[in-house]
DNA sequence: AGACCTTACGGCCGGCGTAACAATA
DNA sequence: TATTGTTACGCCGGCCGTAAGGTCT
């Protein structure tokens, strides 16, 4: 019965080249270790070292069973990592999603719904979403758009709308709506993490700069004490008092509007059907 | 640091369904089994069971665990045999042959030119050979032709020379030399185990029935007490002489002699080069 | 009552360390 | 002399078995 310690200390040996320093970096006496090379050879039955009388070296028997050993032992050793791995994947639901907004309604619902489930969300970018949806990476993924693929299932999860957020003092803080195009060229504030919305404002003004901050507080406190312009919406308005005296003032394009739809495979429709019914 | 018997008493525990049963098929007693499982869930650190009051069921994590754990200790287990069998190809040399008759005189050979290996040797036929020599299965291997494949090298090791072995009242054995057909339709008395030379008697006398034996001794004793044709040929007597009255007459036919060709690889040159030399 | 699992207690075997020795460079 | 490997002896932790108890069918 091949027991692990034996093949672990090979495997040592062979790393190591000496006893000595095997046994030392085992956190085991040397002679341990030699008696114990000697319980292994006997136990596999064919020599396994050439011994000189103070040298010790793996022949090619030894050299395979060390080969064969280390192998065997990451083996062994992944065991216990998978199977925890396994367990957290089983007690989590993985929510992927294109925007920030969708996170602040359905973490929530889904902490509610499920209780015992440790609910995690990523930012990130379509491709990755549907892919990752595919491969079980997410359980549930949200779009800005309504996927056609059959093996989803799909549901309107709520809308967002984008405005500028201008100073008082703004040349159009007077203004009832303004286009992308009005304030193309400016430099704005903006927010990273904030998923296709930095694709998309990108895109519609190509000649404006965008000063990304990562941080949430230290970005409202420039917004508030300088004069650049930055974004908001409806959505994180209404779940995000704002104190600042900013002028909201609304975004004629139709890409400023999107609606929000919540996807999962169709076979996991049923674990899921809870989280459509609310919606 | 997960331990082997913890995995191997999992594994007998999802084969057995009962503590009890499994606890009994690894001669171990009942208890030292619970507390083992109970044990390896907390190295572990995730729940591997359901526990009803008197009753232990593997949950989705135990059956993962003992899925790895019975494709691990697979592995381990085999780690020994492995070895051996490495060794023992080590000390080997394998000599495959077309015909038994190279076999004696490079079965000597080779054992006194190597004298720390084992020689172990094979009869079957061309294709195998081939085969054989190219997956390593054989070392050596004699053939009754020369191959051309540029990755062999090969020397001629001997000819050999068929003899038809009639009784002295056979119609036939005052001739100086008869050729396949003329025999053939007679039946023949036959050994077993004579390789390429079976072949070349069925499709040289499609009309003639063989009537194999797989004892020498017993062979003998039946073509002395009988009138059946049989075979012999010069290397055979050569070495084992024959007190029986037979006649032996001379095939015509020139496939009835033959030309062997000792082969190696020719990486493996060097090695055998010895037994180049000497033949 | 019988089958099953769990907890408690004590024994024992196996792997380890210390010590002493032999050989090499 | 310093380093390496081997042999001898006694300790001790960990695994096991027995015994006893609880729960379900």
């Amino acid at each position: 019965m091949m027991e692990l310690y034996l093949l672990r200390q090979l495997a040592a040996f062979k790393a190591y080249g000496t006893l000595s320093e095997a046994a030392e970096r085992l956190y085991l006496s040397q002679p341990a270790l030699s008696r114990n090379m000697r319980k292994l050879e006997e136990e596999i039955g064919v020599p396994l070292f050439v011994r000189s009388r103070n040298k010790l070296e793996l022949n090619e028997n030894g050299s395979l069973t060390a080969e064969l050993a280390e192998k065997a032992l990451s083996e062994i050793d992944s065991i216990a990592k998978q199977v925890r791995d396994f367990d957290r994947s089983r007690r989590t639901i993985s929510l992927g999603v294109c925007a920030p907004a969708p996170i602040w309604k359905l973490t929530p619902l889904l902490s509610q719904l499920f209780p015992t489930m440790t609910i995690q969300t990523e930012i990130t970018e379509e491709t990755e979403l549907l892919e990752g949806l595919y491969n079980g990476q997410y359980q549930l993924i949200v779009l800005h758009f309504q996927p056609d693929d059959p093996h989803f299932i799909s549901h309107a999860c709520g809308t967002e709308k984008l405005f500028f957020s201008l100073p008082p003092t703004h040349r159009l803080a007077k203004e009832p709506a303004l286009s992308f195009s009005d304030l193309d060229g400016e430099n704005f504030l903006l927010m990273s993490e904030i998923g296709f919305w930095h694709d998309m404002t990108v895109r519609k003004m190509p000649h404006s700069r965008f000063l990304i901050q990562h941080d949430r507080f230290t970005f409202d406190e420039i917004v508030n004490a300088s004069v650049l312009p930055s974004f908001s919406t409806d959505t994180a308005n209404a779940f995000f008092a704002s104190t600042s005296d900013r002028v909201e003032i609304p975004i004629t394009d139709e890409e400023a509007e999107v609606r929000y739809f919540l996807v999962c495979l169709k076979k996991q429709e049923e674990q899921f059907e809870q989280v459509f019914g609310v919606l």
